[in-house]
DNA sequence: GCCGCACATGAAAAGGCTTTCATGAAAAGT
DNA sequence: ACTTTTCATGAAAGCCTTTTCATGTGCGGC
């Protein structure tokens, strides 16, 4: 492989005068850019990434951490992500983890001694001081999916209490006061959010808050499965639920189902993410979405302006939508 | 940040000798070993990743390229990749070729400008030529999920023939004989390899080839949907119906629903990958796994071998198996 | 027609690590 | 006890860029 010396040869210039028409920090006469140019051509000449590490301190790679690389938000939001960073000439580093709070720190403790140029951040378990320090820290960082007060302006999140008021409101549109709310663990910023805007919404409504309406569980299809029906067991005047996220709907629809109850004739249901699954679920999920893709591009360019870049104008809080689907009926009010 | 020569200093030894203790390159003096060790953690010293990959040449990372990061198989073969890489210390660098030929070269280019030690590759368009000089070039590749005579060694992949005859064999079992198949693009050498099992399979069986049974398509929902209407037009005497991949399956199944047409009642499907989404459709679909988590950790070991950490016996081609869900009903023989 | 300047370019240092080669001390052999 | 070998360690070169500083050329201004 071609190195800086043997272009500079070729050419018949220094060393220096190549790294100057390659990287454009000085101007050069045109004459002796085109020489360059020809001699970099002609010897396929790459430049060394690590050389030019050691002499910049910079890398151009960026890190991302993920909660786990196989769920599926994941794909929408790193495809995000990409679309911007790759014209940019920059690469992705990636690593995931696994929703484990010694591994989230262990992912980004190894991105960084990789001396990446700044890292995407989506934590699941770290606690928020451990992402304000990183945020702090020396690196750009970027939180993605969780919004940290003092660092607000590193994170790129959606309104989750928003998507809670949306999901509940919805149910109270067609008629239903008696709503249930299934939680994803509440050490999860994220189901707070959501559980706080069902809240609001039924509030707004001028429909008590009921806490033998709300229980927590785990953010998977048996979480949901189990919840609803202790959730039915418990107040069978029950006429809707909402759950935190699509994978415990598609799990309580399972139960249910099992336990011949129709949806949505005789229960309505509202899931949150518009994950995938969503759409092919019968009946289909009514359910909240994330501008996912959007979202990895903001979190993106928002990174960008923080390594120097010239910046984009960004917007940090991403509105959650309802899709309206069918597992929704309306009901005598 | 600590250098290597600080971390000298306050040990009283070298700089040579603290890479000796860090790399165990060469044997060093207990005593002064534990000086070393003691100066590294005391300064809290991490090696810059470029100056070691300068004065090495290896970077410590592998690339991986995908067809497309938001593609549902995706996410469980880096997991894979990842679970295996990881441990050793290795990273991960990632980028998406989104089934297009410029772009999966480009991906390539871009992870081997980076210095990347080695390269996992799943590569949709390029031809067999191209990879075929790739993995004969200076830098370890493997490739996934395509199998190529010249270079077996290099790939991991899984018997697609098989597959396809797993699948029919299990629609001749319920007694079906009039059976279409939906292939994806037959550009693609998987789409190929499956319809080659389901012809062997039929033959296999006394029962005849039928061309008119077999439409090609794009392996997408959309494209599962109008094939499978245009093949129910041309012989509605079918009474089951194999697709080349799930999202394929999903169309089928969604498109007849629209047309009055009972699964598996009136019809029985099979479909391909056991994608996320298989599991949740009504009714659950049957279809064929590849086990891709596994075969990410098998590439991520044959890589380590090739790297020249100690190799573990491989296996290169994995045996598909069939799922059995709820889209295939019994047939009077 | 001379001085000072701008401009293009080169020389060389710096960046932090690995690794080869050399050296000195200790261990083994006679 | 003296030479030979082994072993631990240090000195220094090398990996390839970038970047600062210096130099030389040609030009405009007086």
């Amino acid at each position: 492989m071609a190195t800086i010396k043997e272009v500079s040869l070729l050419a018949r210039v220094s060393p220096a005068t190549v790294s100057r028409v390659l990287n454009g920090t000085t101007p050069v006469a045109s004459a002796t850019r085109v020489r360059v140019l020809e001699a970099v051509e002609a010897l396929q000449y790459k430049p060394n990434a690590f050389a030019r590490g050691l002499a910049t301190n910079r890398s151009g790679g960026i890190g991302v951490t993920v909660n786990a690389v196989s769920s599926p938000f994941f794909g929408a939001f790193v495809a995000g992500v990409e679309q911007v960073l790759r014209p940019a000439g920059i690469h992705l580093m990636l690593s995931s983890g696994f929703a484990d709070l010694a591994n989230e720190r262990e992912s980004i403790e190894f991105l960084l001694e990789r001396r990446c140029d700044g890292l995407i951040v989506q934590a699941e378990r770290l606690d928020d001081g451990f992402l304000v320090d990183l945020v702090r820290g020396p690196t750009p960082v970027v939180i993605f999916g969780r919004r940290i007060a003092e660092i607000a302006d590193a994170c790129v999140v959606t309104d989750n209490e928003l998507g809670g008021r949306l999901a509940t409101a919805h149910l109270l549109d067609h008629g239903h006061r008696r709503i249930g709310h299934v939680t994803g663990p509440l050490a999860f910023p994220d189901a707070r959010a959501r559980l706080h805007g069902y809240r609001r919404a039924l509030e707004g409504a001028g429909v008590a808050y009921d806490e033998r309406y709300v229980v927590e569980s785990t953010f998977d299809e048996e979480g949901g499965a189990q919840a609803a029906v202790r959730l039915l067991e418990r107040a069978p005047e029950l006429t809707a639920l909402f759950l935190s996220n699509d994978q415990m709907a598609a799990g309580a629809m399972r139960a249910l189902r099992e336990r011949a109850i129709e949806i949505p004739t005789d229960l309505s249901i509202v899931g949150y993410d518009d994950v995938f699954l969503a759409r092919y679920l019968t009946p289909a999920l009514t359910t909240i979405r994330q501008p996912l893709v959007d979202m990895g591009r903001t979190a993106a360019h928002l990174l960008l302006g923080r390594l120097g870049h010239i910046g984009e104008e960004v917007v940090h809080r991403f509105d959650p939508e309802l899709v309206e689907r069918q597992t929704v009926a309306r009901v005598a009010a």
